[in-house]
RNA sequence: AGGCGGGUAGCUCAGUGGUAGAGCGGGGCUUUUACACGGCCCGGGUCGCAGGUUCAAUCCCUGUCCCGCCUACCA
């Protein structure tokens, strides 16, 4: 066996194994397989997209949970796949063909450049999923799905037709959100809103057509002026109720618009208490449009430039007419001031262009009947939403859905399958392209495709079940449908995950995943979100160049607490150096156990410890290093049972570092240095070391998968053991290991140990001295216990003598007791002479602090236990465990006092 | 405006109706043959504030102040 170098090293582990684990077909599962599915599908990341922290964290949660259900003998399948991501796509394909050939997409048209974001997707799409495998993700990667794909596109237009079928698919003029820079209507979801940003209410008046007077009005955006058809006022209000009804002169078009009543719109109290109204540019002036049967005028076109309707204005882009307008008024003296005012400005989520709403007919889906049973489905548990405080969000946002703009102006993503007839104007929906119209029987001459494409989200809401051959009823979906864990951000909860919710239980009648894990969004140290422009992301590529995937993946389970709302994990690089000083401790664990094997037989110890180990047979450090193993074991699958990540991470870390590598292997080192080679005792330490530290790989597999599977590879291994730490078993409590007698002596022995070491440092007693301890016990047990195990303290302590005496038999006479140290662990009286190793020190004062601690709580605890209500009414575990406590710490006081009396009053 | 979270050690965060924990950071000691990416020891918190329920509250309830997030609106 080759000599492990002295330190970790990620860099020459990591590539080997995935390799090999592909080679091996262990990511791929098998849906005829006779074993209970576990199935998670990935959220597909953009085609255009690079591997970032949320990304990095996503894919550390979804591995984790896939092999460590992979290991426990399930049919674990994760699935990847990509996203066409309309709208990224079509930008990034446009910007390489300015960039190169200085042409637009319409020099091209339509068809080639369909054809050059295939071959763009060919030449550097997806390299997502390649950074995907550098963090060593298990998916299943036959099973890799583009939503751009044929079979995938025949999902999404059996989705469309069966919807529009339905009626819950229409084609209507309404008011909607557009983007002038990407020239396309966007859903309500794709606008973010800049809160708080800092505009200007502009008052200005409309004379009345009567000359009776004026009405003014206020508006942050006066541009809009142009498309006024009304200015409503509240119908209470005395400062206008009198204009009601009278009309206005337009200052600079030849037309005239009304004064109305609006209860709704108006609110007296705010500006002048008259609203201009613009049905064609505001959503709530669209609806007074509606309400009052007001003519809406558009006044932009498709770049927000001013159209025809705006006379004077005409060509000019809408921020520049909005000056135009504004010095015309100055000008017609119409001008009634301005002031500052704060408010949100809708940008589009994809180029941050303010967008515009415009007036044009689009498809939409009706939401409310797809809403209620995904409500009903969640309230009824059949998804449960981790963790659970998110359900709220999500009932919040499903009882109040809108329907939903699907039609996208773009030419990436699955064509809209509507064809409009050229002779009767009708439309026909159609999964193929029909030959002639149904409806008039015109050929396929006068039949023209709808230009728009589908939001890319409604091939996204399809993902759990169009990935498994939907909708062909395929092995796959049985097996596999619904998926068990969907994980995801819960930026996108509105945005995807309700919506499979609701496509799942539309086309499949069932929900599409079990439990929904939210996890929370990675920032930076500070809070701040990672962005290029700000200059804080950490590169998840650079990082696991430098540190390794394991690192990476660790410092990400460690932080990985449920997912409060309104909190992120702050990430900074010193997380991944903390998981990285983990490994190299893991690492260095493994290179001692493997120093220490000589002449060792793993079946020759599996025999010994077949039917659990046995009581009489093994030394207190192994029983203990068993039994805590077993705990171990059980915290880690515990917490991953309840998502609770980090909790099953920080466990696995407690195990190895403080009780394996902390005590256990120190115990071994004293244990090996007295067992003679060849001898059973010696077999069974490194037994215990091998059977610790092997059960600790897998417990970790799933965290750290490259590094634990180097170092199984190198354990000695009984025979018939498997080729790979991948199809072991995962560790499960086996009770037949626990051992509470051994880990209360441990638990006694370790305090003792620490006690001494805790004199030794106080006193600065040089580090190869040896010192006698002198352990002053009340009771027999303890005294057994001590008196058997005293060898341990001695080496664990750097004793040259340990004693072990009933309180109460002196000491004195052997030892200068103007010079002893103590210390109490528990009520055990701890004492290190300390002549000839250190100058006599007071010790009064050290002594005088630790008494007053103790007497505090012992104060505390007599009270509590004196006080009747309380003894009355307190459980009785509560009782007992406070009276104990509280002889311990009559029994400490007692001791102490006795060892303060010993060293008489304090010298000056 | 409404809803949802959070305020615990210097920092980042766990946690529980029975006198508080981790990681990092801080201080001291330590190059003893797994690891200085190490070891040992130590210090550090009236669990935001005020009331209430309880034998007992950091935990439950009410109020209050900050902070974050979401949804809607903002002429």
């Amino acid at each position: 066996m080759a000599e492990l170098p002295k330190n970790y090293e990620p860099a020459s582990i990591e590539p080997r194994w995935y390799a090999e684990w592909t080679a091996r077909g262990y990511f791929h599962a098998d849906a005829s397989a006779p074993k209970a599915p576990f199935a998670i599908v990935i959220p597909p990341p953009n085609v255009t997209g690079f591997l970032h922290m949320g990304h990095a964290l996503g894919t550390t949660i979804e591995d984790i949970f896939t092999r460590w259900r992979r290991m426990a003998a399930y049919n674990a399948m994760w699935l990847p796949g990509m996203d066409h991501a309309g709208i990224a796509t079509q930008m990034v394909v446009e910007r390489e063909l300015k960039a190169k050939e200085g042409k637009t997409r319409h020099d091209l048209g339509r068809e080639e450049f369909v054809k050059r974001i295939w071959e763009w997707r060919e030449r550097t799409g997806g390299r997502i999923l390649d950074q995907l495998k550098m963090m060593g993700a298990s998916l299943d990667w036959e099973r890799t799905t583009f939503t751009m794909e044929p079979q995938y596109s025949t999902a999404v237009i059996e989705a469309f037709v069966r919807l529009h079928e339905e009626g819950l698919i229409y084609r209507a003029k309404r008011l909607i959100n557009w983007c002038v820079s990407c020239r396309t209507a966007i859903s309500d979801l794709e606008v973010d809103f800049d809160e708080g940003a800092q505009g200007e209410l502009y008052d200005f008046a409309y004379p009345l057509a009567d000359g009776s007077g004026e009405i003014v009005v206020a508006t942050t955006r006066p541009e809009t002026m142009l498309g006024d058809t009304a200015v409503a006022v509240h119908p209470d209000d005395p400062r206008h109720k009198d204009k009601i009804g009278k009309m206005l002169d337009h200052p600079f078009l030849d037309r005239q618009v009304p004064v109305i009543a609006d209860a709704i719109l108006v609110d007296p109290k705010f500006g002048t208490g008259a609203v201009k109204v613009t049905p064609a540019h505001d959503p709530n002036d669209f609806e007074t449009g509606q309400r009052h049967n007001l003519p809406m005028i558009s006044i932009f076109d498709e770049a927000g430039v001013v159209n025809d309707e705006g006379g004077e204005f005409k060509g000019l882009d809408r921020f520049k007419a909005r000056k135009a307008v504004k010095a015309r008024l100055e000008e017609l003296r119409l001008a009634r001031g301005s002031k500052p005012l704060v408010h949100a400005v809708g940008h589009c989520q994809r180029c941050e262009t303010v967008v515009e709403p415009m007036l044009s007919t689009q498809w939409f889906v009706k939401m409310e009947p797809l809403a209620k049973p995904a409500i009903e489905a969640v309230e009824q548990g059949k998804t449960k939403f981790v963790p659970e405080t998110w359900s709220k969000t999500f009932f919040h946002w499903m009882h109040n859905i809108r329907d939903w703009c699907i039609s996208r102006q773009l030419w990436w993503g699955h064509r809209v399958p509507a064809w409009y007839c050229g002779s009767c104007k009708e439309i026909t929906v159609a999964r193929t392209t029909p030959n002639f119209c149904p409806h008039c029987g015109g050929g396929s001459d006068v039949l023209k495709q709808d230009d728009d494409v589908l939001d890319t989200w409604f091939s996204s809401w399809l993902w759990p079940f169009a990935t498994l051959g939907w909708p062909n009823e395929t092995r796959e979906l049985k097996t596999f449908y619904p998926t068990t864990v969907l994980d995801t951000g819960y930026d996108i909860l509105f945005f995807w995950v309700a919506r499979m919710l609701m496509a799942g239980l539309h086309f499949m009648k069932k929900v599409p995943f079990r439990t929904v894990y939210l996890h929370t969004m990675v920032t930076d140290e500070k809070g701040d979100k990672m962005s290029k422009v700000k200059g804080n992301t950490i590169d998840p590529v650079d990082v696991i160049q430098q540190h390794g995937a394991d690192a990476l993946r660790f410092a990400l389970a460690w932080l990985t607490t449920s997912a409060a709302q309104g909190k992120n994990i702050k990430f900074s690089i010193g997380n991944v150096e903390d998981a990285r000083r983990f490994a190299n401790k893991i690492w260095n664990s493994a290179r001692y156990v493997q120093m220490n094997l000589d002449g060792y037989d793993a079946d020759r110890f599996a025999d010994q410890v077949a039917e659990g180990p046995d009581r009489a047979e093994f030394d207190l450090p192994e029983r203990w290093i068993f039994s805590r193993v077993q705990r171990a074991a059980e915290a880690v699958d515990t917490a991953l049972e309840e998502y609770r990540i980090a909790d099953a991470a920080q466990a696995a870390y407690h195990f190895v570092w403080n009780e394996l590598c902390d005590w256990y292997i120190e115990l071994a080192k004293a244990g090996l240095t007295r067992a003679p080679a060849g001898s059973e005792a010696r077999l069974k330490i490194q037994g215990a070391l091998v059977t610790a530290l092997e059960t600790a790989m897998r417990l970790l597999h799933p965290f750290m998968p490259f590094l634990t599977e180097e170092i199984w590879q190198q354990l000695p291994k009984g025979s018939g053991s498997p080729q790979s730490i991948m199809i072991t078993l995962y560790p499960v409590r086996d009770v037949r290991f626990y051992d509470d007698a051994s880990e209360s002596s441990m638990a006694l022995v370790q305090r003792i140990i620490v006690a001494i070491r805790g004199i030794r440092g106080e006193k600065n007693v040089p580090g190869p001295t040896k010192v006698v301890a002198l352990l002053a016990v009340t009771d027999d047990y303890k005294k057994t216990i001590l008196e058997g195990y005293k060898l341990i303290i001695a080496e664990q302590a750097r004793c040259s003598e340990v004693r072990v005496r009933r309180s109460g038999a002196s000491f004195s006479g052997e030892f200068s007791l103007d010079n002893i140290a103590t210390a109490m662990a528990g009520d055990v009286e701890v004492m290190v002479p300390l002549d000839g190793i250190v100058n006599p020190g007071d010790e009064r004062e050290k002594l005088d602090k630790d008494l007053a601690k103790l007497v505090n709580d012992r104060d505390y605890l007599a009270k509590k236990l004196s006080n009747p209500k309380f003894v009355e009414r307190a459980p009785i575990e509560v009782l007992d465990k406070d009276r104990a406590k509280l002889a311990e710490l009559n029994a400490a006081i007692d001791k102490l006092q006795a060892a303060l009396m010993r060293l008489g009053p304090k010298k000056s």
